[in-house]
DNA sequence: TGTACATCAGTGAACGCGCGTTCACTGATGTAC
DNA sequence: TGTACATCAGTGAACGCGCGTTCACTGATGTAC
């Protein structure tokens, strides 16, 4: 071969990591072909070798950036617990900075309409999420009511990141993140302890 | 004029009414002035005759599915309060109708990525609907308090909705809403009554 | 060791298509005389 | 009352453009002999 071993699979797993950002910042539909393998450093034709459709590189990506989550999940809970990966979630970086964010944040409205075998992945991330959540909450209620309750964290940390980034004044979005982590952290059934003067 | 008196105004409330469920339904970028022209019974030339461009009417149906969210809002708390408005929220029947349903829920991250000047209208939207449900809070809290915690319940509903639509398998989706409603309530502080066997 | 050939990741021109937008036009009606 | 003209909401062909996708090609390297 006139590449050296591993060379394609390097090339094809560039083009779903930027993918990921690309998709994240701009949405998936306002991300071309030609642009994402332009930011990949490679010309538009070549994608047809790696991908059989576009809608195949969505679900690569859903995929590849569940994985990604779902580490920066594991991190945060082993560092500090459920409070740890609240406090991360909601905050003014991750909201000005969708394309190294969550996924579900930044494209669930438009994942909803795409075809089911690309959602595929997505639920199955969202599934992995709740359980590893689950065994860091804290009380002894049963297994699956602490699932419950970590989908309760999440749906409203994804909504609120929504409307954080959605509205137009400043001051008013940032009060929305604060909120949030009051309100996640009281689901999560944590003692909110002071960490800043308000 | 060959049209009689009103006329071209209520065309224009008419596509701005079309304008505001097919972008809910499809995605602000996936519905074409075109299609929308047509779904008004109208050819595509003849909206500029109305609007300047495609993203003045994005945000006249921002604006407009403003204030017939505040309208449904103001029936429900009048009807039951902020439960009734939670129970009507996070429905199935709202998941599966986006074209009926909350703009925010369908189109906030789409619309962080639009021009401020788009966001403006949904900003104060959102801004009238804390306060609206603010005044329906239980409880003796001060007025801001009674604002934040309706920004809570908003985002986490928000985000609930679009987790559920999202995600692939309709069991958990349904589990996904019903968690939704407990939560929202205990945000709410308001008491679940048991409405249904489980 | 040297030459001919096969491989195949990546190239770039070309495709049909739908987009937002422009513009000369239509034709029903109101107004002026 | 009857005729000529002005109005203007809506029409539909045309524009340049970027999209996803196709395809004949390139050219560096591995393999066969």
């Amino acid at each position: 071969m006139r590449y050296e071993k591993g060379h394609k699979e390097s090339t094809h797993r560039r083009i779903v990591e930027t993918a990921v950002a690309q998709f994240r910042k701009n949405g998936i539909d306002n991300v071309g072909v030609a642009d994402l393998m332009a930011e990949a450093g490679l010309t538009h034709g070549g994608f047809y070798s790696h991908f059989q459709s576009k809608e195949e590189l969505v679900k690569a990506a859903m995929d590849e950036g569940g994985v990604r989550s779902l580490q920066r999940l594991q991190t945060r809970l082993q560092e500090g617990g459920v409070e740890c990966w609240i406090r991360n979630y909601l905050t003014a970086s991750h909201r000005d900075h969708p394309e190294t964010g969550c996924t579900a944040a930044a494209l669930s409205a438009e994942l909803a309409r795409h075809p089911k075998s690309s959602r595929n992945g997505f639920t199955e991330t969202v599934g992995k999420i709740s359980a590893l959540v689950a065994e860091h909450l804290p009380g002894d209620k049963p297994e699956a009511e602490k699932r419950k309750t970590a989908f309760a964290i999440f749906g409203s940390m994804i909504g609120t990141v929504q409307l954080a980034r959605a509205v137009d004044d400043p001051t008013l979005s940032d009060q929305i993140l604060e909120t949030g982590i009051t309100t996640a952290l009281a689901i999560a059934g944590i003692e909110a302890r002071k960490t800043q003067v308000s």
